[in-house]
DNA sequence: TATTGTTATACTCTATAACTATA
DNA sequence: TATAGTTATAGAGTATAACAATA
């Protein structure tokens, strides 16, 4: 479907956007790379902090060849931050699951995110609510009322 | 400066931007790659089509080594997007400049850039503006009325 | 046969260090 | 000597294709 073709309103925000995601993206590689991650094993691992999964899950939240996971996991695995384990029902599967080091990391590394935290402060409650909001319909996400 | 810890709001908020900046990201990956470009060049390339400046400036826009922008101009002058051109003053210094073809493939690929565009549709112009003023004031640029 | 994970390969991006040619 | 760009090198991420083990 075609897009309204450039309003300057909407181009000003998509820039802002732009901005906002360079800026997020550049913390969150400088995050890692302070516990002496690499961006994408910063990801496998926060992603496998909330949930274990087998490798295949992990390329499809990841959005990238199956393949690619095993030198990621190989990495994190040789740090002692995550494990391989069998599933008892499927042993073509291999669990990834992070070890209690591996939680620990990846709740500092969440903690030191600071990128939108600190210039949120810039908001008030009731900005950041109205805030939320927006972005929440801009992703799709239901709205607060709505079914 | 401390930041506060993690209210509710302010951390989905937070979410909600992570969610923002990996489609926004995931988009442009996929746009450079229909023109058969990789996002470092696509990167690289969309700030040539704004203005044409030395090697190490390009390095110090997109925060990397000089070493690394050889390369990406390499591969963008190798396919007649960018060519290097002697700066008359410093002989020393070369000029990274679009050719014709590279400044319309810069056109393309930012008005196939729909992310933000599309999804901002569903909000209201009035939507836009209060999305435009917070995510300036997050962002540190000046208010619309304010010194 | 289909699926899971891995290996092998090739390309790109990245940082580091050493090199050249200018200034 | 200092700076701009390059080269050489090594590590990591990525996609593709082929493979072994299992279903």
């Amino acid at each position: 479907m075609a897009t309204s073709p450039a309003d300057p309103l909407t181009l000003e925000v998509v820039e802002l956007i732009g901005t906002v995601v360079a800026r997020y993206y550049a913390e969150y590689e400088q995050a890692a790379a302070t516990h002496a991650l690499t961006g994408a094993q910063a990801r496998v691992l926060g992603l496998l902090s909330l949930e274990p999964m087998p490798m295949r899950h992990i390329a499809q939240k990841l959005k990238c060849e199956p393949s690619n996971i095993t030198g990621i996991v190989d990495r994190l695995e040789a740090r002692g931050l995550v494990e391989r384990r069998p599933d008892p029902n499927d042993r073509r599967i291999k669990l990834a699951v992070p070890t209690e080091e591996g939680l620990g990391t990846a709740r500092r590394l969440r903690d030191s995110l600071d990128f939108a935290r600190e210039p949120l402060a810039e908001l008030s409650a009731q900005e950041r609510t109205v805030l939320r909001d927006l972005l929440k319909r801009m992703l799709g996400v239901e709205a607060p009322g709505a079914p």
